[in-house]
DNA sequence: AACCCGAACTTGTCACTGTCCAGATTGAAC
DNA sequence: GTTCAATCTGGACAGTGACAAGTTCGGGTT
């Protein structure tokens, strides 16, 4: 005797891979209109699942939203792993941000995140250091400005930047031009990587 | 004869500043918590009065954001006025997202305001000619630097700044120091006021 | 002084959400 | 082939934002 089914048809008890599909389906849905409007229960709709499926592979709202801050970090610290100086590590870091965009919104968001997360933590950990990485490699040329703040100012400048292309605050500046070359030029005249002043 | 009195024996009917007391309580929340964790129904427990309260004033959970926004803009927009040279603009930037976190977080999170709200444009438009007038001041000495790159440099370096501090990526680096301090240390080595380069 | 009109506020309701729970289903290890 | 743990389902509950209709009140008009 055939049983009702209250499943659709075609599809299998389980999933198999629901995990990333919920992944996936809420870096769309931030990406499009912010992880304030994420709802779970949508997501999960999204994977033709049950309401509470997503639950037991993230267990919680800011559980998912950890892992997507966990795997971001990854990306950005394989993303600056392949810069060559400091200047180029910059563009990749908005790079990144302009191709991971919900990724990169959910990082700095810590209110939306469980600090204590290990995945999160050791994550965090390889993009720090690809960043202190990036910045040590030029120790030499500019010895008037300290390490430290040097560390702060590279970063500053990109994530402002990037921070900044993302919200749709420098349209008007770079209009329509190239936001990467852009923030090249930009880096190029500030820190003059040659060391000298203006090139007259 | 006495009617029964839904409301607690002292309160009047009317609030009196209803709409301060609500946007100063979301305030309050947003910056302990962020504004996801914002709920109306509780600001309107908090201010005493009934749920549906706040929308009179505000119409909606965006139309408040998007007063919090405007009023943002409009302090940014007078503390750069007072603002001598771009590096101190930038200074006073950093100090305005840390007197107002939430006012910063909310004017820079465009998926939460209504956009086309006339209100936030005009507060926009404010704060946007204070930036372009700091950034303005020093239009000859850095002719290296193309007026617009050099402002979108600017804007970058301190939002950057600031956005990481108050998302607490900092913290190591700065290790107690006075964060505007280090933001002018660090903008006075980047944009070399003096037009050379290291001062040996 | 009585009126009244609109702003401020209230209660009630609806759909929706996140989270918890007990059970059903399944692939895989043994 | 049986057992077991992971995966997924359906139901329930409290909390939320939004809307609608009614109540209270202050201030200006006459």
């Amino acid at each position: 005797m055939a049983t009702t089914r209250p499943t659709p048809p075609d599809r299998p008890y389980h999933h198999g891979d629901l995990r990333r599909a919920i992944m996936s389906a809420a870096l769309e849905a931030i990406a499009a209109e912010g992880p304030a409007a994420l709802s779970l229960r949508d997501l999960a709709r999204r994977a033709g699942v049950s309401h509470a499926a997503p639950a037991h592979h993230f267990k919680d709202r800011a559980g998912l939203l950890t892992a997507i801050a966990a795997e971001g970090h990854e990306l950005l610290a394989d993303a600056l792993r392949l810069a060559g100086d400091l200047r180029e590590a910059g563009v990749r870091y908005v790079r990144f941000a302009r191709e991971h965009p919900a990724h990169f919104q959910v990082m700095f968001s810590p209110q939306l995140l469980r600090p204590d997360d290990v995945e999160l933590v050791t994550a965090q950990a390889l993009s720090g250091a690809a960043l202190r990485d990036a910045v040590a490699g030029v120790p030499d040329r500019d010895r008037g400005v300290e390490a430290r703040l040097a560390g702060v100012a590279a970063w500053s400048l990109a994530h402002g930047f990037a921070t900044l292309l993302l919200a749709h605050n420098l349209d008007d500046a770079l209009d329509g031009g190239d936001p990467e070359e852009t923030f090249r030029e930009l880096a190029t005249t500030l820190f003059r990587p040659g060391g000298g002043a203006d090139t007259p």
